[in-house]
DNA sequence: ATATATACGACTAAAATTATCGTATTTATC
DNA sequence: GATAAATACGATAATTTTAGTCGTATATAT
């Protein structure tokens, strides 16, 4: 229903505390759910999806944590959502097409700009529009 | 995760195909459904609720069915797709704010500008860029 | 009368999202 | 080396949303 998921709303809370601390200083994933109220494993998760993307880089151990890793003004919205929720598309014929409306859809095509038009709006923000 | 539901394309595909008839032509959910392989409970209620809010006409008894009844020129996408949808936010908070991130939410703001881009592309749009 | 259509509320099923759990691994510190 | 605190990650459970169905009432052309 054209809602972006909790996950990337925790994501963008996270990353924008995480933004506001020095360059070596790190938040742990308990410690931003604590402060922002963001259950605990989940927000783990979302964290080390995002390691693994190096948008943000972990360190184990005790006072281990996370740290920014991308610059937030190269880290592109739509590759951003797109790591956390998979593909944008505003139908799935638009990535994935195999709806029983065989061929003859006949709003494909206009559906498609719509797509286009919200990728490219998702496209030419970045990170810090969000953060900053 | 930004998509529209079945029920909007549902409801654009009937429209599509009524827009195309003669004025005074109808034709029925049975018909359409079978059509366009929609469920036939489906697509009527949806009918049902365009015909409510004077998108389409409704015509009881046999041979009865619908038929445009707004000018499609006219109809803006965002009221449309709440019609069937409700509120389009791509966030709760926009409308409906009970959130547990009491008052200090981090992101609110620029969320809520993405909000508006979204809302403001499909404010600029009418059912006919869709449907011709 | 009857058959066919819309109207509408209640209900069920399926899918997606959100949240939790268990276990393994890494590493700073004592 | 043992321990505690952190990340890593897959599996599963709970919740919410979306999709679809059913039953019944009403209107109306034939």
């Amino acid at each position: 229903m054209l809602k972006i998921t909790r996950k990337v709303e925790y994501a963008l809370i996270a990353l924008r505390h995480l933004q506001e601390l020095d360059q070596e200083q790190l938040s742990s994933a308990k410690e931003l759910a604590t402060k922002y109220s963001i259950p605990r494993e989940l927000l783990a998760k979302i964290l080390q999806r995002l390691a693994q993307k190096n948008i943000v880089q972990a360190i184990k151990g005790p006072s281990g944590g996370y740290r920014l890793a991308a610059n937030p003004n190269k880290v592109n919205m739509t590759k951003f959502i797109e790591i956390l929720e998979g593909p944008m598309g505003i139908v799935d014929c638009y990535f994935d097409s195999n709806c029983g409306q065989f061929d003859g859809c006949t709003i494909r095509t206009p559906i498609n700009r719509i797509n286009d038009s919200i990728r490219s709006m998702f496209d030419n923000m970045t990170l810090a529009d969000i953060t900053y």
